[in-house]
DNA sequence: CAGTATCCCCCCTGATACTG
DNA sequence: CAGTATCAGGGGGGATACTG
């Protein structure tokens, strides 16, 4: 998010990612979007992000690619927020921080889901990392929300 | 890192590692960790970040269990700055950001690591998703940094 | 409901200087 | 080299009000 020093010309791919999605809401909004929301009242009422840091957010991320406008699938005026291919190409950066704040972050029997219905539509996934020679890293099981 | 408004009590898995190492900084730092980086030197040349800020950054992820200090290698009365095993859980995160990177933010033909000495020891790794049904979402080759 | 426009303030960030 | 302390500025973030 274009923070005062930006490593985008660094060419670093981690550093660019960052440069694109590594700030504070936009993360949390795309986390949304993956869980199926895609109008501006669902972002907004979900993460309790003022109206014109979620404006813009959208108005950025879209610029960059990652979400398009559509037209409201209910026939008002509105807009409606899809992540594009490359939006949705953040999916496995989702599972990553979720399996590691899950690993990590959470006392033995805490609750883990308060924010979205775990029945609903969250995508379920297994991510896994692999060292060159094969042998596995990371395995587990994991869902993009709650 | 204590935003005005933090979704730690949220119990979403994802809001509490953004709020752990969701800011600017600390994924870069945890980058160069990865790469082998143990100095304060090392990290403050790399990134070119101001002292004060990287100071602040290390203590604030020693405090979360992320990194732990121990003595300088060499003999000198520093401090060394080593990934935790808890730190060392982020490995996916940072392969899912640099294989995000890669695949969405450079022109064909690009350079892509003039961080890192890629022969170095960059870890080498592959990460993969599976949607529940065990069907492949995700998969490719990937290195930390460069 | 879906935004946009304003205002204001906090604090993050960077620069500089100082200590061991 | 490895930090800590202090200071100044700038922009992100929240709140509120306003429009369609």
């Amino acid at each position: 998010m274009v923070k005062r020093v930006s490593l985008w010309n660094a060419g670093c791919p981690v550093a660019r990612s960052l440069d694109a999605i590594g700030d504070w809401w936009s993360l949390l909004i795309i986390r949304d979007a993956f869980d199926g929301k895609r109008r501006f009242g669902e972002f907004q009422n979900g993460l309790g992000i003022s109206k014109g840091v979620l404006s813009t957010r959208l108005r950025d991320l879209a610029k960059r690619g990652i979400f398009e406008t559509v037209p409201a699938s209910d026939g008002t005026a509105y807009r409606e927020y899809v992540l594009t291919p490359k939006g949705r190409g953040l999916f496995p950066v989702i599972v990553a921080l979720r399996q590691w704040g899950e690993d990590y972050l959470f006392a033995d029997g805490e609750a883990r889901s308060s924010l979205v219905d775990r029945e609903k539509r969250a995508p379920v996934a297994r991510l896994e990392v692999r060292s060159a020679d094969g042998r596995s890293l990371v395995w587990s099981d994991t869902q993009v929300t709650g």
